[in-house]
DNA sequence: TCCTATACTTACAAAAAGTTTAGTATATAA
DNA sequence: TTATATACTAAACTTTTTGTAAGTATAGGA
């Protein structure tokens, strides 16, 4: 990426690059508002989000420290996935993010006084 | 995009797909530091970002009213471009992400007591 | 007359992201 | 023996996004 050389001033660029693609917001949220997810239920949660996509941005995320995976030794297989310490610095983002949302997806009508 | 369908319970996603492309937050951010930006201006401190994928952002941020594009009529053109007021409503994340991003790229050493 | 400046657009090429379908592993239950 | 459950992975393909290179318009200056 050769991030120092082209945008050591902005920082800005950094975070975005670091958590590119829409579902990876939306990934660290679930796992922010749910704490602890199994596989299948993030899945689901996700639709229609394809398996590929999904293991290979929650690998990227568990790469750069922001998702923690725990893994079961059972069969059928088990794997819990949560946020890590430093997942958890994003929650505040998360939760602007997501009010932002709210607020446009129903604009709140005009008050008028008829 | 079929977002109520699908998503209508989930605001981030409404969020983070308004504002897709790894450019859009820093374009924003810019307009939020500088008030008003011409085109190149905005071009240069973004590089190696190309004409086309500026001018392509621009116009989908103008289309979701997030930024204000003013045209002078003049030779050579002139072009300035600022947040909108729903624009600035963002600014708090665009903030945070900064901050993040800053608080990432220089890891703060631990403190320690030699 | 040709060059410069500005803010783009267009056509094409390349790269990245996402989708679809099928398959792996293995203990337990029917 | 076959099906089930879970958490994926692999290959082939399509779509989306981004980049490259060139071109447009027009007034004023060299």
């Amino acid at each position: 990426m050769d991030f120092d050389a082209k945008f050591g001033n902005c920082p800005i660029y950094y975070t975005i690059s670091k958590i590119e693609g829409k579902w990876k917001w939306v990934i660290l949220y679930k796992l922010y508002k749910c704490k602890v997810m199994r596989y299948n239920r993030l899945w689901d949660d996700l639709q229609p989000i394809a398996h590929r996509t999904l293991s290979k941005q929650l690998k990227e995320l568990e790469a750069d420290g922001l998702v923690h995976r725990e893994q079961y030794n059972e069969v059928p297989p088990k794997v819990e996935y949560s946020l890590t310490k430093d997942g958890e610095t994003l929650t505040p983002i998360l939760d602007m993010m997501s009010q932002w949302g709210e607020r446009h997806i129903n604009p709140r009508p005009e008050v008028s006084n008829d």
